[in-house]
RNA sequence: AGGAGCAGCCGUACAAUCGCGCAAUUUAUUUGUGAGGAAAGUCCGGGCACCCAAGGGCAGAUUGCCGGAUAACGUCCGGUGCGGGCGACCGUGAGGAUAGUGCCACAGAAAUGCAGACUGCCGAUGGCUUUUCUAAGCACAGGCGAUGGUGCAACGGCGGGGUAAGAGCCCACCGGCAAUAUCGAGAGGUAUUGGCCAGGUAAACCCCAAUCGGGUGCAAGAUUGACAGGAAGGCUAAGACUGCCCGUCAUCUUCCGACAAAUCGCUUGAGUUUGCAGGCAACUGCAAAUCGAGACAGAUGAUUGUAUAGAAACAGAACCCGGCUUAUGAACUGCUCCUUUAU
RNA sequence: GCCUUUGUGGCGCAGUGGUAGCGCACUCCCUUGGUAAGGGAGAGGUCACGGGUUCAAGUCCCGUCAAAGGCA
């Protein structure tokens, strides 16, 4: 889990991160950006969505969530966000093709993403 | 040794590093604790909460061999009958078809009417004809329910007697039914006797018996606090001010508005473990010990090493219990049965 | 968390317990100079799955699986 902080929490702020239109994708995830920040000092939140559609069973949708969820976690402690840092949050949404996959692609292709970010 | 039946056990462990929920305190890079046997399906039964309801009946729903267990159950335990297996053992949706109604395709003479139109058998008796005068023929009266390429099923089966032909008409055995006696708490078992009238289907309607207030589900519900809207456009249909038009309100569409709720319910309970006592058992009683998740974008993860077996299977609590059903990995243990071999 | 409905040919759907059908699509033939339309013939079904009741089940009963939808 991350630190309290760092969680996107509220149906609002969910609704307005997806309301930028702003996507950066690859073949494990899709990465919604949202609004730029004011205050520097605001911690960049960061939400997971595993939709029901994508698997049925609980126990593969908490896999998958908890692995991108470990990797975000060391990109923070590793201070590796760089420009995403910017943005008051991110929504990371699995596909279908993460749920074979194992931590190490998952931490890539998170990186990857991170990196993509103007 | 091989095969089989029943029952039981575990549900990865340990270490290092980086992390998360909850609780406690000495408020610190502390300590403790943190998913299941099915947490699943939501198929039953309860607790708990709120709303509605005077009481009773009808209706409705559910259950359906007997007895017991339980808070309750469609669950469990023990038994009875029936079915399967050489056996250990297993399965069982098992009230009533003489309360009534419906249905039984095709085939078949006939599918429920104490049937016989049809196909047949006989024609002893009565009638007619012939005649060697005691027989033959006719098939008119009449007798019969044996025969019928059917069908899931044909009004008990099979054998013998009997007869003109036949028939439970009579007899033996078997099956079913009823009565009596007896054993059992009961389902029912056993024995004897009786007379041959009885198709199947109630997971068709129904009858009988028993049980059941109805609804909504913890996002139930309780408490405290706060109360955030603004801008632009439309005026077409319907509404209000008003009978009509304008206008306004309401309404509709679009855009903007991200940390703007919290606490209780919430986990101490038909709890868990151990011992003793009662009971064949399900289970019950008593005593002692013990506290083992409680979130709200929602906690158990990641990496590495070691151990089995190079990489565990099914699978994630969301108010709580009792069941049922379904999914599932590896190793092992106990009792019993059958077959073969040896002693 | 709690409910509801539906699974039948490739697709969309009918179907009183008694031989599984309809429309479109598909294949072949006719028609046309050719195509479409039209006409004729044909193929294609574990009635989602597993049990049970019944002489007989797509239909009745029980369980399972899948899909779709609803409430909050």
């Amino acid at each position: 889990m991350l630190p309290k902080q760092y969680r996107l929490k509220n149906k609002k702020a969910f609704d307005a991160t997806y309301k930028q239109k702003q996507v950066v994708s690859d073949n494990l995830l899709t990465m919604y950006i949202g609004k730029k920040k004011t205050d520097t000092a605001f911690p960049t939140k960061i939400g997971f969505v595993v939709s029901k559609k994508l698997h049925k069973k609980a126990t593969k949708r908490n896999r998958i969530k908890r692995l991108v969820r470990e990797a975000c976690r060391l990109e923070i402690k590793n201070n590796a966000l760089k420009n995403a840092n910017k943005y008051m949050s991110l929504i990371f949404l699995p596909k279908t093709a993460a749920l074979n996959a194992n931590f190490h692609l998952v931490q890539n292709s998170v990186k990857t993403l991170i990196s993509r970010v103007r």
